[in-house]
DNA sequence: ATTGAAATTGAGAATCAATCTCATCAATAA
DNA sequence: TTATTGATGAGATTGATTCTCAATTTCAAT
């Protein structure tokens, strides 16, 4: 068993919860990604690929993947949570093309440390933080 | 009438729309609000204070406030989205606390030409951007 | 191997924000 | 007046996500 699936079995399994074919399925499934899905996009690529599994179980999986940090949630937009494999990744930021729905990725560590500061200039114990900005990529702004 | 609901009523009448009274209570109870409302709270605040409107109403005008500059998308969270008077008020980025859901609001001058710079970088043209940190406020963290 | 408690699953129902439908109403222009 | 166009209310609808519950599976202890 590779790592990941350890990380995630043992978190499963020191908080009373099993490590059954279902959730390894999805596990194999988000894996296999690169980039960025939405709960759907998982669902179908399981269905198409493994066969049958239950919409909910996906969903029910999901915060538990999150809360190994096997995935995380990314950005909000066309009305669905989008995630991302957040293992061997590093945390990032994300510009979003209103065009052709292109995501850019980005990390600047200054714009992380002055975060960290406005946190500790209001006593604020930050946890995660998402800044996603909008607008048109090169190719779309020809248009 | 006051500058506010003169850029709004001409934002409507140039695109061939028309400042109803429907519109107008909808203007009045943004306008009374300060801090950030999500689009029901907006509804119910116009039921209980000045009678019937219908829902699907209050949904309708949102976009004609945004697009004229008076209201703002904040953030989102709870699972809906929540919006803030944007006229008369600097742009900022949010805390929110995830204890008690008290939101922090903040601006800082060097995060926000960092910004500018990832854009430029990539050549990518922004419209807008939303930063979120989540986390625990000071209070919350005692408990 | 058997048992039983506890967790998990699938299928569909339920929820909830947000959008849409459509018949009716209001404003304006011809 | 009549035609045109936009606006409204009420409720239906959509679509993502969560919940329900009976049936199944896991696993540790017999
Ligand atoms: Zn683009
Ligand atoms: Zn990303
Ligand atoms: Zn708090
Ligand atoms: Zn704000």
């Amino acid at each position: 068993m590779e790592k990941e699936e350890l990380v995630f079995k043992n978190y499963l399994v020191s908080h009373g919860l099993k490590y059954t074919p279902e959730r390894k399925i999805v596990f194999d499934a988000i894996i296999s990604f690169s980039g960025h899905f939405d709960a759907d996009t998982l669902y179908e690529s399981i269905r198409r690929n493994k066969g049958k599994l239950s919409r909910a179980t996906v969903y029910r999986a999901l915060p538990h993947f999150i809360a190994t940090g096997i995935v995380k949630e990314s950005l909000r937009f066309e009305g669905r949570t989008h995630y991302e494999k957040s293992l061997g990744t590093e945390h990032h930021d994300h510009l979003v093309c209103l065009g052709c729905g292109k995501i850019i990725e980005f990390k600047d560590e200054k714009i992380e440390e002055l975060q960290n500061k406005v946190c500790k200039k209001y006593s604020f114990k930050a946890l995660d933080h998402k800044l996603g900005i909008r607008g048109y990529c090169k190719t779309c702004q020809k248009k």
